[in-house]
DNA sequence: TTCGCACCATGACGTAGATCAAGTTCAGCG
DNA sequence: CGCTGAACTTGATCTACGTCATGGTGCGAA
């Protein structure tokens, strides 16, 4: 609930958070700025934007913190401005990782529209900067502002296309695919360069390819056949052509902006 | 794919189509009030729902026939009044069952509200009754009506938590849990009882659970010592306790109304 | 009836990936 | 410098599951 809020301890291990700060007048314009720029706000009116920042609060929070427990109701949209935060999910022992976010951009907005509970844990990977809007005046805003509705309808619209992606992905790849399709979409991010960076810690890589740490290592040297190689976070692809044949990307699992 | 087909000849090359109406003045207006009374469409005015069902069709398909595939445009909203439709997804030479859907429901909302090509191809299972709603006429009503854009925000929502359940449902539990998990829904969507019927083929349903129809036989033995037992498409679960303490059922995954 | 054909069951085997148990590398720090 | 601990590698198994091959059991058509 609200115990992300103000002051130490919130969650459930005392976690505590830093620099917080009322949207009251003085502070960080920049985050209001990138929220406002954000599709899911930018179509909204003045007026209606100011009600929902009015009750916002936008947070430090350092890596490894818990934002928020499946089966909690939701309390807050999240909206990432820096950093990144990792959402998981737990069963019998086990745990999934589902997504990366990475700014800017919104999560849990399903939960929020319906107030239904969360589905997904979250959780920092690094130090994150991350505005809080109550979660009832989203919904209170989206009663009255058509513009903002059919923004979430697209924003919707848009994460449903993106599970059922990862879906596909892995239900019907290998991990070895998966990983070079992974490299390639990770490559075409960074700027398309044969040498780039993996901007996830391994372990996590894993998780999220839906592996184990110590199978991803010898999918890493798997596909060193095909011209991949690594040194640290540093990935170098000296075969284009052989990587893009074994991992056969496809746009309807790989292009996210479809 | 295509070659399943039964009489003439429809599918993607030449479409064609068995029993086709007009919604002008006679036709089955079950449908249009059944399609009318799916919550998605039940909070429009009249006069945009009747601009809606101007240009639809209602089409009874044969069993196995694909409506549509992977990869093509939006062009029809679908409305599923009876029978029953596999989703599904195809990638170098595997494919893999995504959803099943049974009556009254819509599907590929997504790609039609985004007029984007759809990831899935779907399939008729049985005999199957289908309002066909163009795609173009979904979005000039959703740009116009106010609480029908506001239903379709509920409805992507809805889909979009049903897909994140079954993705946590293959990443987190072993092929055994997802099978007495589905055994446990099912039971509960029959009434309750020890004995219901299975309402899939046991191929589709091996499918949809993520293995092999081999694998399938081999977990319902697996859950013989749970007190499951099968005949045909007759299941008995004589110790719900010791099943139920098997499979773990967690609302968060297996509960369809949260 | 008997043939043919799905669908399903079952056994033998192969493989992908998990698990367990050591190493290795490297950053931080005395 | 060397110590320590975390992230990563590596190799040796184990296990779940897929694959292949075979045989049974209904059920509709000639």
């Amino acid at each position: 609930m609200a115990e992300i809020n103000s002051g130490p301890d919130n969650n459930q291990s005392g976690q505590q958070v830093p620099e917080e700060e009322r949207w009251a007048g003085n502070c960080p314009s920049e985050s209001i700025q990138a929220v406002r720029q954000l599709h899911l706000f930018s179509q909204m009116s003045d007026e209606n934007f100011a009600a929902l920042m009015r009750g916002a609060y936008v947070q430090n929070f350092p890596p490894q913190v818990d934002l928020l427990t499946e089966g909690e109701r939701s309390d807050f949209l999240h909206v990432l401005i820096s950093g990144s935060v990792d959402l998981f999910a737990s069963w019998n022992g086990k745990d999934a990782c589902l997504a990366t976010m990475r700014p800017v951009s919104t999560f849990i907005l399903a939960a929020t529209i319906k107030d239904a509970v969360y589905l997904m844990s979250a959780r920092t990977l690094e130090k994150s900067r991350i505005v809080l809007i109550p979660s009832q005046d989203v919904r209170a805003v989206f009663d009255v502002d058509n513009n903002f509705a059919r923004a979430v309808v697209t924003e919707l619209a848009q994460g449903y296309r993106a599970v059922i992606k990862t879906q596909k992905d892995l239900q019907l790849r290998s991990s070895l695919e998966r990983l070079a399709n992974f490299l390639l979409r990770q490559q075409k991010r960074a700027g398309g360069g044969a040498v780039f960076e993996l901007d996830f810690e391994k372990r996590r890589l894993a998780s999220f390819l839906g592996m184990t740490p110590e199978n991803l290592s010898r999918a890493f040297k798997g596909l060193q056949p095909y011209g991949v190689s690594v040194d640290g976070m540093q990935i170098t692809i000296s075969n284009q052509q052989d990587l893009e044949r074994f991992a056969k990307p496809h746009p309807l699992i790989d292009d996210p902006s479809s």
